[in-house]
DNA sequence: TGCTTATATAATTATATTGTTATATGATAA
DNA sequence: TTATCATATAACAATATAATTATATAAGCA
């Protein structure tokens, strides 16, 4: 099972950044969908400037990447960070959080930009 | 890759722990070899109380467990947790950490209780 | 018993983290 | 242009974290 080594200081950085409840959900969800930073601020009924900080660090490390669509600033994950795979292995290790978004389908305030 | 799945807070709290440099290459060391304290202290250039402060949150998570043979108490990583596929996934990812001891055993510090 | 070694705990300090409120920026729409 | 919506940033407060020093505990040994 081994795998390309990144130092140790680079992957304590990354799981410190997803060692909180919060962060680790956001991965969660932009792993199967893009994310608007007012979704997030609804399904987790948290203040958008904490959500917009949470993201901010998450970007800072290149986690995710963000896109503008209109109005609205989309987040994504990053597949291209060195320590993806490593994300992918964490996230297969907590429930799948889609209903979460399936909840604002059903009362209309999900957002999609096509 | 979809493994048994622990809730979200669960994971974080163990990412959270392992999110530091220092406990994360205790476990890594671990993993391959029980260790007492001084051991660590040394390996680590760290004072005592502070090595001793990460052994307790990572033994108060249960990711580890201590055993005392005689005046040393020594450290052991806790392969029946919950976690253990998950914390070994993520050591897959950092390089091997098992020349420190080999150092400690050049300079005839390694303790080894048989 | 009293001394030494190994480890744990308590108290303290410095710093980091996370959230809040207030404000700024940037895009869209009237 | 002005108002509004989405988001970011700044300032701040509360709490958590990690290290240090000082002290306690527990085992082994003279």
């Amino acid at each position: 099972m081994k795998q390309v080594a990144a130092s140790v200081g680079e992957v304590a950085t990354v799981l410190k950044l997803l060692g909180d409840k919060t962060r680790l959900t956001i991965m969660a969800l932009l792993d199967h969908n893009d994310c608007c930073v007012c979704e997030l601020v609804e399904i987790f009924q948290m203040s958008q400037p904490a959500i917009s900080q949470h993201l901010r660090k998450l970007k800072d490390a290149g986690l995710v990447k963000e896109t503008r669509k209109s109005q609205w600033i989309f987040y994504s994950i990053n597949k291209e960070h060195e320590m993806y795979s490593l994300i992918k292995n964490i996230l297969a290790h907590i429930p799948d959080q889609q209903e979460k978004l399936k909840e604002l389908e059903e009362k209309g305030t999900r957002i999609l930009c096509e």
